[in-house]
DNA sequence: ACCATAGGTAGGGGACTTCCTACGCGTCAA
DNA sequence: TTGACGCGTAGGAAGTCCCCTACCTATGGT
């Protein structure tokens, strides 16, 4: 996977911010990052929700690859997986100028004078 | 809004990562960062789809507070605003030494002895 | 005044999301 | 081996998303 198509691409970040576009979905990365890696029993507690519902997130953050599942007798031990978080970051990282410009005030500068260094 | 309740804090960023869980979505930013301010129709002519669908992401952009718009006679000039991102990149700070850890290859150091210093 | 242009809104269709209950499969304990 | 436990999946209901066409308002040019 050295390199995809922009398709791919697209797809791969749709799915991982999406993944990230549900609060349930980010509590649980909170809570394998704060307690480390948990059985599903363990993380629903956390929750209101039936616990297959939770499944169900946990999938959505198996396929984004944001958590990790190893199998230990009846248990699946779920365990944060931060790699596709760089991604974001990297995703991120074009726009820190513009809000930390804005941050100093000093904003509407480029909005004057686009596309000189894009 | 200095302080927000916890389920307001969690609309937002449903909100905000929603908003970026979208292909055409994260090309109007990227547009608008490299090209500055433009008019819809600028931004449509980049795009496959109607300019009413355009209109709808523009729509969930302004509301994520990613764009703002300008009146400008008939055309509304559309623009970046970048704060939002910052709150993205908060959310992603206590993840970073996780990805960092993982790419120098010692990451299975903390998963073993969790909550000592969260 | 008239028409063209810029762009938002209404309403609808199809796919997807998020919850639920019911159930199935594999594993450990008696 | 029988039962309980841990967890996933099936299927369904309600809501949302994303596209469309049709239509509306507002501004500018003639």
């Amino acid at each position: 996977m050295v390199t995809r198509s922009a398709r791919d691409q697209d797809r791969d970040q749709d799915q991982l911010f999406a993944a990230l576009a549900n609060a349930t979905r980010r509590e649980v990365l909170r809570l394998l990052r704060d307690r480390g890696p948990q059985p599903v029993q363990a993380l629903a507690d956390h929750f209101a929700m039936r616990r297959p519902s939770l499944s169900e997130h946990l999938k959505v953050l198996r396929e984004a690859g944001l958590v990790s599942e190893e199998r230990r007798g009846r248990q699946r031990i779920y365990r944060l997986e931060a790699a596709p978080l760089a991604e974001v970051q990297d995703w991120l990282h074009p726009y820190e100028r513009f809000w930390r410009e804005k941050l100093k005030g000093l904003g509407d500068l480029l909005d004057r004078m686009p596309e000189d260094e894009a």
